[in-house]
DNA sequence: TTGAAAATTCAACGCTTGTTGAATATGCTG
DNA sequence: CAGCATATTCAACAAGCGTTGAATTTTCAA
């Protein structure tokens, strides 16, 4: 079980349990409400997946290799863009973003769900860390990695610090909460990820520069 | 039932509860562990608090107003000692968050999973809108306020979409997921709320500045 | 068309859940 | 000490939980 499950009912399985998850947690879901969503005796989703367990780690796995070879594309894309001294703050953080977005455009709603997803994990202290971390850390690294040269100087802690910020806003904003729409009475919106990204790429990069310590002009 | 507790047990019935909600979420904690945990039968939750719902607002509700409280007079208090120009950017957010770090540095380490609770409520796509904006909205927009007037000529849009940033950053710190920590090799520690806020503090101020476009030097 | 393999449902299990009413213990006031 | 209110435990409930083995349907190659 569990290895590859191009069913139909399988894959609905993934959808609805995907959705749920991210709404309510691993234990505010139950098999049965996921099997009812998805149409399907509660037994099927054992049958494919095995344990409940299993199947919250399948539906975190489906989509971790699509995003990470979209983003990463997106990296390597604007570092051959760039000149001999690298690309800009400001490029690096959008191609860490920007993927995101259009996962969002392609009208697929499990891409959203998927994100709202990652962000209740990444937030979790109990899920966080581990596993967050065997499918995400080395892309991260990556980034960190690029940032550090547009950055020359810029000290590990500082570094992961501005990261760390960065981090937090994107996860508040992949879960989607929709507080700042109540909040800004209605000026903005959680859904509005174009929105979020256009605030979030010029404040984080600020933040790294100024943290990190841009001496002169880049 | 649910007027006043100040009986022994039900205070400490309050701080497993805070403690566990914290880490696993509403429904990953049952009424029984808590109980267990407290060293106390599992009708004496119900007894005190009403449905497991209400338990979890009591806790919620328990250290709202001491944290609303030491908020505002920290805001009040830079407020006071700012010329006739206001606060700068960085004192208002610097009085937004070392409150924070106090309540951690009591050393009650109840301080410490409340705030990991307002992490959990406030990223959760479920509870996060309307549990959060009863307690804390109009502490928030007060704050808001006075960025505004650190920040002239900001717009809606920009300012909110900034607090947002602010928040998301915020929320990953009181989460204590430990991923940083792993990250960085152990260079950045998630207890550490001090050096949390030593980075966050330039990082976002720097953010609004940029995005809500300080002309001039202030 | 047949038959095996995969997919799906059926039925049930032992266990845990939140909740409640009655019984008991504790603390306090007169 | 008596007596009452509060606090706490005891015992049990109906409902829902994840999981599993057997039965049934569907798929599809030979």
């Amino acid at each position: 079980m569990s290895k590859k499950s191009p069913s139909p009912k399988s894959e609905r399985i993934l959808d609805v349990a995907e959705e749920l998850f991210a709404l309510h947690g691993y234990d505010g879901v139950t098999l049965r409400q996921i099997a009812n969503g998805a149409g399907v005796d509660v037994a099927l989703a054992s049958y494919h997946f095995g344990k409940k367990l299993d199947l919250f780690n399948a539906v975190f796995q489906r989509r971790a290799g699509k995003l990470n070879e979209s983003r990463l594309s997106a990296l390597r894309a604007c570092q051959k863009n760039a000149g001999d001294q690298g690309p800009t703050v400001e490029q690096i953080i959008e191609a860490f973003l920007r993927p995101l977005e259009i996962a969002q455009e392609t009208g697929d709603q499990g891409w959203t769900n998927y994100l709202a997803l990652i962000a209740y994990i990444n937030n979790s202290p109990y899920w966080g860390q581990k596993m967050m971390s065997k499918l995400f850390d080395k892309l991260v690294l990556e980034f960190i990695e690029a940032l550090r040269q547009a950055l020359p100087g810029a000290s590990d802690e500082n570094l992961y610090w501005c990261y760390h910020n960065l981090s937090g806003a994107l996860t508040l904003t992949l879960a989607q909460t929709g507080r700042i729409d109540k909040l800004s009475g209605g000026k903005c919106r959680s859904s509005d990820f174009e929105a979020a990204y256009n605030h979030m790429i010029p404040f984080t990069a600020a933040g790294f520069r100024v943290v990190c310590g841009a001496t002169g002009p880049h």
